[in-house]
DNA sequence: CATAGAATGTCTATAAATAGACAATTAAGA
DNA sequence: TCTTAATTGTCTATTTATAGACATTCTATG
């Protein structure tokens, strides 16, 4: 399994301090909204403490959750590099405190401390090729492997160490591209292989299995 | 569409003449192995002239091509920041040849200088977001449709203005994860549509069409 | 130039996924 | 507490994809 490290963890304890020191530091209460999907806002955001939502909001109005950062994780880095904007609505999951710096912010420190450049590419790099790696092996997996590897990511992103997973089904039937009813049958042979359990709006990993 | 740019093309050009000065440059003739799959090489490789074919070899000993990168672009960076082994296995398409920096080198040179570091950033997250985007979007199109995009990253990113990409259609098939029959009733449609032709091993895009 | 291996085009019986409907369950708000 | 909207579980007819076989076409290699 790949192991992906969030940008806190990559950088010294001490950079934290300085970055604290720099940035905005705001608050959000469970279910506020951070940014909203296609907001041209610049920036980068790291998660203190809390989790962040990410969704997609279909032309039918309908939502669906696409991944969930825990503590240490950064989003926004696209914002910066790449004149885009949000590509995905964001919003608080449980009390969320955000760390946010502006582009001026963010160049003027990753100019002036290579160990928070080299910190910001690392966790983009590995992102990057976890997400190759991902797309490329999960398209020769039954529905049953892709949705333990999806909800195993989850866990891991979002620092759910209990594997309660604030999961929909219709977020996997979203995210893998196949029928509810698939969904169903799926998660079925895993409850049966006692993988995992499901209740109301989540669903619970019963083991770190890496199928 | 996403835009994306080389690494080359996101760094001033006083620093590419830097760049050689500083790296090893080595030729291969077409075909020519250029790295085998989980190898534990590190170092950043960057394209100069030519193109890298990139893919993965089966259990059973079958080849699928996975990606196929142009001049400008890099190749390498999990090597240097995630301790990964090769993800992917390298060979040239025609005469090419390829800058490689060493993990010092690569050090050095992105402490130094923020535009390198910058740069590097930045192509790397665009693919992050660019890959993000695809799967994201990917599952919920046709195949017709998945196999255009597909094909357009691939004249992209390889630099094949001409649209004659050197495909198999088992190399689609791989990367669809759906039956070679099906790929080739969707290559029926699209051929039908006018929107390619195909040939032994190459398929032929007759517009930049973003479907 | 001949030949063998590789790639492509096509078909059929079989297996699998889908849309759509409906009932049962759950949680949140009045 | 009651009510309502959202979510989940399940079923069926229909559509769609699949594996596997076979013939054909193409190209590299001798």
């Amino acid at each position: 399994m790949t192991v992906h490290d969030s940008l806190l963890a990559l950088m010294p304890r001490r950079l934290l301090a300085e970055l604290k020191a720099i940035g905005a530091r705001r608050h959000f209460a469970d279910g506020q909204v951070i940014h909203t999907q296609q907001t041209m806002s610049v920036g980068l955001s790291i998660v203190l403490h809390g989790r962040v939502c990410f969704g997609l909001y279909t032309e039918s109005g309908d939502y669906y959750l696409t991944a969930i950062l825990g503590a240490g994780h950064c989003f926004g880095e696209a914002t910066l590099f790449a004149d885009r904007p949000r590509a995905y609505h964001a919003d608080a999951f449980g009390d969320t405190e955000i760390l946010s710096l502006t582009q001026r912010q963010f160049d003027h420190l990753y100019k002036r401390e290579p160990r928070f450049s080299r910190a910001v590419t690392a966790t983009v790099t590995q992102r990057l090729y976890e997400a190759l790696d991902f797309s490329d092996d999960l398209r020769h997996r039954s529905v049953e492997q892709q949705i333990v590897r999806l909800l195993s990511r989850v866990q891991r992103l979002g620092g759910f160490g209990d594997g309660v997973l604030p999961m929909r089904q219709q977020d996997l039937v979203f995210s893998l591209g196949v029928s509810r009813a698939r969904v169903c049958q799926a998660l079925d042979r895993l409850r049966a292989a006692g993988v995992l359990e499901t209740r109301y709006r989540t669903i619970v990993m019963l083991a770190s299995v890496n199928g």
